[in-house]
DNA sequence: TGAACGGGTTACAAAAAAGTAACCTTCTTG
DNA sequence: CAAGAAGGTTACTTTTTTGTAACCCGTTCA
């Protein structure tokens, strides 16, 4: 029962920075890429507003979640990869991505079927 | 690097069920009292709008993190208790809140000055 | 010369989440 | 008989989050 016994304070706080429609699907590129640049992730999730994903990515930015690298010169390069503290963050996303096939298989394949099908991808 | 191979669907599912304001302080309580009546829960989040609560409770229930038991006879009792599926979601919940208070100390902070004052209470 | 590209910003509209206040029901107690 | 308590609902407003579309800047390429 010992693991159960978590604060509230630090679970709203990962909770606020995770809260985003398109979060969980930055994070998992991110994480499975290394390092991004913008328009590459722009086209990889077709549906996000490019004001929104900018927006998403400034908070996670602020957050300290990831880190934005802007090389000069031209055309203009700017790419974004996760930092070590966005990193340290993995094993509790992986968890939650764990418990949500074990308990919530259902939700899940439907959600494949509406977002991830909308997406003309196959990410799982 | 494994545990950082999760998958978005199954992410993006368990936070859009964790996703409320009031949600990470609801299951802070139903964590730690097995049982916790309606009232109980308003009197102990006292900034929450009863509506809100109400609503917060209807998705959990829905989404099978927590049972609602009816107890008939006068006055209405009504009995809110996290279910095995929730409590599975336990580490998951611990870890992030770990992971807060190592890495984002500063926020956690800031959120019990603000918003954790405001309940008058000390629940860290 | 002018169209296209990468990475933005801006002004605005639409949709979703949270909050407010009044009301309801069924009993019990003063 | 009036008030109060538990657990809600309803109608409505405010705030926050997402989305749309147009525009900008500086270069390169046709």
């Amino acid at each position: 029962m010992n693991y159960n016994q978590f604060k509230h304070c630090g679970l709203n706080v990962t909770l606020t920075m995770l809260s985003g429609k398109w979060k969980p699907i930055i994070l998992y590129h991110l994480f499975h890429n290394a390092e991004m640049r913008f328009t590459e992730l722009w086209r990889i999730i077709p549906k996000v507003a490019k004001k929104v994903l900018l927006d998403h990515l400034k908070q996670m930015e602020a957050d300290g979640l990831i880190i934005r690298e802007e090389k000069q010169g031209f055309p203009p390069e700017v790419s974004y990869r996760v930092s070590e503290k966005g990193k340290a963050l993995g094993p509790a996303l992986s968890a939650l991505e764990t418990w949500a096939n074990e308990y919530a298989a259902d939700e899940v394949a439907e959600f494949k079927k509406t977002t991830v099908g909308k997406l003309r991808q196959h990410l799982s």
